[in-house]
Formats: structure tokens, sequence, C-alpha cells
DNA sequence: AACTAATAGAGAATTTATTCTCGATATTTA
DNA sequence: TAAATATCGAGAATAAATTCTCTATTAGTT
């Protein structure tokens, strides 16, 4: 057993670190757009990095968990490297996933056509509004609520997408879990708590901005005192 | 000069660690819901951290950057530390927002009311489409994109946020700086090019979808590999 | 008043992530 | 064929983030 296929196998056990894996999808769409838009068939580290700004290094690091293994001189072989990562996050199948939640960030997300990259297939949406059930958004059919838990253990749906108002977030949860749900995606701005057996990211808006907000409120501070002492 | 100052003057000066700065919402949010629904004037790192399931010396540096000092076997005062994180991040006071594109996502981030919280409103959107154009989405005009650049200028917007597909995104962005854009909150799947001095954030959904795949992907082959080794 | 328990704050230790350095290898060019 | 060059891959070095340890302080309790 090589060096490679260790760390491949740890990347497997341990899980890679989740830099890391917020950084693959940038890969993986760079290298998309590659093949259809150019002829190309290979890359190597130094040209991704350049084209998004990372360090070659950190970027070979990364590749090397999905398991791609490149030949000195000319790099990757592009095709090879989606795959990897494709089959690394498991885009490479299909998911089916519930919403609950049908407002306005469930349509939206309901009407993305750009999830079927990852595999993910938004089968039905729930939610408590009478006025907002029995519709057809985007293809996908709306159910009530109540029809949730039973739906999902029947189809073996296992993937729950949250976009229900905070205050009701922990209820969705719950329902998400006793249908069967091994993870959640949460776009509530709420901690939800489930069993230790199923995972949970959220998708906090609210935490994005805040960099971005704290990097312009100095940014702004900095000007003003440079104006200052300029005047 | 004592050395919580020195701290703070850092934080200033450099700029508080990202992962501090994503988790700074988590406290504000937490608070918030504690002063209204419960009538507790005061809280500790101890509590925050059970709460959020984080380590309470990491919320106490955290909190370490915003400035606010704390009482020992007492804790901090609530008010003064959610006063304390919107000063930080600059939510305390209102920044005006153009957005570009009013498709499916854009008009639900025009609909959220929760951006109040953070002093983000968002005063007109922008869309190429006719049909999009001249409506009123709640409560906020959607003009022509060729009216964006002037506008802008005139109204002293200095904070776009990008929701046009991904091909259109650079254009968008381009506008953006021309009408004299100070950050960039992008939510189209592509990396956009701007000046040196422009701040941007990318929310980029297959990122956090990313590490929830593969998190899932590992756990199914886990359940997998075990079922095999029991039969 | 003394004792106990809880907590902030400082700094050290540890862990994790990123960046640097170097040797091996493959490709291209002279 | 030999030399030059770009790149991967491995490991070391560095930097950043997290966690641990200790001390001082304060509120409550006996
Ligand atoms: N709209 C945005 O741009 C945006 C941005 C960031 C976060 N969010 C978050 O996403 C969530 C949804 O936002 P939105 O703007 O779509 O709100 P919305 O009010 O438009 O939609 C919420 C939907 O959930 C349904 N609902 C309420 N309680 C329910 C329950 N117990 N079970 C099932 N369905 C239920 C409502 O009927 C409604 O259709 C909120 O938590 C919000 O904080 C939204
Ligand atoms: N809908 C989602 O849930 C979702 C999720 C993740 C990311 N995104 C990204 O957000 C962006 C918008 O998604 P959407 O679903 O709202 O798409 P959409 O097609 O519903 O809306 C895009 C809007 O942008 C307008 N537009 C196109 N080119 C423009 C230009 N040059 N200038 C101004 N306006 C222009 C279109 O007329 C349209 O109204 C896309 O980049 C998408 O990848 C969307």
């Amino acid at each position: 057993m090589d060096k490679t296929t260790v760390k491949v196998t740890r990347s497997i056990l341990k899980g890679a670190p989740e830099p890391t894996l917020r950084r693959l999808p940038l890969y993986y769409r760079l290298l998309k757009q590659l093949r259809e838009t150019t002829g190309r068939t290979g890359i190597s580290c130094t040209v991704i990095g350049s084209e998004l700004k990372l360090d070659a290094t950190q970027v070979r690091k990364d590749i090397e968990m999905t398991g791609t293994v490149g030949r000195p001189k000319v790099g990757y072989e592009i095709n090879e490297l989606i795959s990897a990562i494709e089959r690394f996050l498991g885009w490479d199948k299909i998911t089916e996933a519930f919403l609950v939640g049908a407002g306005n960030l469930g349509e939206a997300l309901m009407g993305y056509p750009g999830f079927t990259d990852c595999g993910l297939s938004i089968v039905a949406a729930f939610d408590v509004d009478p006025n907002k059930c029995h519709r057809v958004i985007h293809g996908k059919h709306v159910r009530h609520i109540s029809k949730l838990t039973g739906l999902m253990r029947r189809m073996r749906v296992q993937f729950g997408i949250i976009t229900v108002p905070g205050e009701h977030a922990q209820q969705a949860a719950d329902l998400l879990v006793e249908g069967g749900a091994m993870a959640i995606w949460n776009f509530a701005p709420v901690k939800i708590h489930v069993p230790e057996n199923v995972i949970v990211t959220n998708e906090d808006l609210y935490c994005s901005l805040a960099v971005l907000s704290q990097k312009m409120t100095r940014r702004l501070a900095e000007t003003r005192s440079k104006g200052a002492v300029k005047s």
C-alpha cells in the first residue's frame, strides 16, 4: 500500500478538513467550465491556483484527498479529476431530498437547476399553509406537512432541507428526523437540535454577511482616519 | 493602555480571524433571543458555549475581539454584548444596497425582513429583462440595469448584491464597481474579478453542500461496511 | 468574616491548516 | 542525446486556530 493510498484511506476514515471540502467545489466548477469552453484535457495545480487565487500547494494537497494522481510537468487529467471530486463528495449519485417550507426561499431552491450538478434532487416540498399545498412549483408537488413523515419513510428519502421561519425550524427538523433523515441542510437562522447520528449543516447568510460587513466597516474606518490625517 | 485595549485595537487594524467573524452572528442571535424570551440581563461564556455547542474559551476569545469586558462569576451584560457585536460588525449603521438580478433568489432576498438586523437595506433592484422592470417587489422598485451605475453614484450606494446567472455575474460586478461599489455579496457560483479595493464575499451554496454531502457519503460507506462485516 | 463556587482573562500548549523546500520525473528544446 | 524547465509529491517549517491551565476576582453561602 503506497503513501497516496494511505492518505486517501485516511481521508475516507477521518474525512477531509472542512476548508478542503469547501474548496473542492471551486475546482470542480472551474474544471467543468474549462472542459466545456476550451478543449484542454489536462491541468496543473499552478493554473488552478492562479485562476482561483489560491496557493498551488494547497490545491495539490486538496486534490490529493480525492485520490487523483498527477504527472510531473503535465498535471492532472481534467476528466479524471472531475470524476474523482464527484465521487469523493458523493455527487456522482442522485440524492433525493424533501424540502420543508415552500415560501420565498424554498421556491427559489425548488426552481434551481444547478443542484443537478451535485446529484441533489428535490422531489417534493411540504408546508403548513393550505394555500401553499397541492400546488406544483417548478414541477414539484407541495404537500401538507402532515404527510411528510409517512412519505419520507415510504420513499426512503434521507435528506431534508429546512426553509421555514426560524421559530418552526426545530419542529421541521423533528419531523425530518422522525421520517428517517440522515442529513439536514438548514437555512433557518437558528440552531436545531437533532440526534447524534443526523448530520446538520447550516446555511447561515448572516455568517458570510458578517465577514463582509466587518471588512467594510474596517475599510471605512481606515479611509476616515487617513482622510483626517491628510486634511 | 491596558491589554484589552491593545487586543481591540489589533482587531480593528488587522481584522478578526474569519472563524471568529462567522461565529459572532451566532452569539448575536442567541443573545437577542434570550433578551426577548427570558428576562435575564447577564450571560456567561459557559452558557453561550453549551447552548451553541462551542468551547467556552473560544466564545470568550471571540467576545474579547469586540472589546466587551465581563466580570468574574457574573459574565457579560447582554445588552452591552449585543451592542458591541453590532458595532464591531458595523450592523449598528444602515447600509444601503443595490441588488442585481430580480429573479427567484433575488426576489427572495428582497422580501427577507431579517436583514434589518444587520442594518442591510436593499433599496432597489436591477434587471435586464424588461418584464421584470418597473415592478415593485416587496416595496422595492425594479429598474432597468442601464440605470444602475448612474443611480448608484447619485445615491452614493456602496454595497452590491449579485443574483444574476453565473454567465452574467462578471458584467454585473463591473457595473457595480463602475457605480462605486465598495463591497459585493456574490450569490452567483463563479469567481468574479474586481479591483483590489473592492471587497467580495461569495455566498456559495455548493461549498456548504459539499461539506454535507461528503459527511453523508462517508457515513453511508461506514454503515455499508459495518453491515457487510455483520452479515 | 471566612469559605466555596463560578467565571473572566492571560498565556501556554496543542492541534490544524497553510506555505515553503527539495528531490524525482516527465516533457520540451537545443 | 543532453540540458532546461515545469510539475508532482513528500516532508519540513510556519502560521493560525483551538483548547488547556492557571490566577485573580467576584457573588453567594456558611
Ligand atoms: N428569504 C430569504 O432571502 C432568506 C434569507 C436567509 C434566510 N432565510 C431563512 O429561510 C427561511 C425561509 O425564509 P422565506 O423568506 O422563504 O420565508 P417565507 O415566510 O416566505 O416562507 C416560509 C414558509 O414556511 C411555511 N411554514 C411555516 N411554518 C411551517 C411549518 N411548521 N412546517 C412547514 N412549513 C411551514 C410557511 O407557510 C411559508 O410558506 C427563514 O427561516 C428565513 O430566516 C431566508
Ligand atoms: N435559485 C436558487 O436557489 C439559487 C441557489 C444558489 C445559487 N443561485 C444563483 O443565484 C443566481 C440567480 O439565481 P436565480 O434562481 O434567481 O435565477 P433566475 O434566472 O431566476 O434570475 C436571474 C435574474 O437575473 C436577470 N439577469 C440576467 N442577466 C442579467 C444582467 N446581465 N443584468 C441584470 N440582470 C440580469 C434575469 O433577467 C433574471 O431575472 C444564479 O447565479 C444562481 O446560480 C441560485
